[in-house]
DNA sequence: TAGCTGACCAAAA
DNA sequence: CTTTTGGCCAGCT
């Protein structure tokens, strides 16, 4: 499937992220064998707007565990909510027990 | 082609 | 805890 761009891969990536789970952009670099690109993964989110099926951006946070983009959804809370209407706690725009809910693209995508 | 951009990451102060 | 610094790379203009 070389048809896909980086971009596509990272959109068929975070579309397996199952509910109440979430994962950072340097995992899904990692997964897609390109550790050093999680910025790049950042800016394909940011077309994944426009993408089509749409992506569950809202499930990927930076290495922290904090919803750095939560702003970029058009509204500053909606993010935290579409989280938590999985499951996912957030408390100071982190994730609650994020180890717990982190979903590892590396060993879970073969769900 | 070259340069700019960025929803990142990790370490240091 | 916050702020700074350097590196990283695909896509866009």
């Amino acid at each position: 499937m070389e048809d896909l761009n980086f971009y596509e891969s990272v959109y068929a990536l975070v579309r397996q992220i199952p509910e109440g789970r979430v994962t950072s952009y340097g995992a899904i670099a990692r997964a897609l064998g390109r550790e050093g690109s999680a910025r790049i993964v950042g800016y394909a989110m940011g077309n994944a707007g426009k993408a089509n099926p749409p992506v569950p951006a809202h499930r990927v946070l930076n290495s922290k565990g904090q919803l750095s983009a939560k702003a970029a959804f058009g509204h500053p809370d909606l993010m935290q909510q579409l989280l938590e209407n999985e499951g996912v706690k957030i408390n100071n725009d982190r994730v609650v027990n994020f180890k717990s809910v982190f979903w590892d693209p590396l060993t879970e995508e073969l769900i």
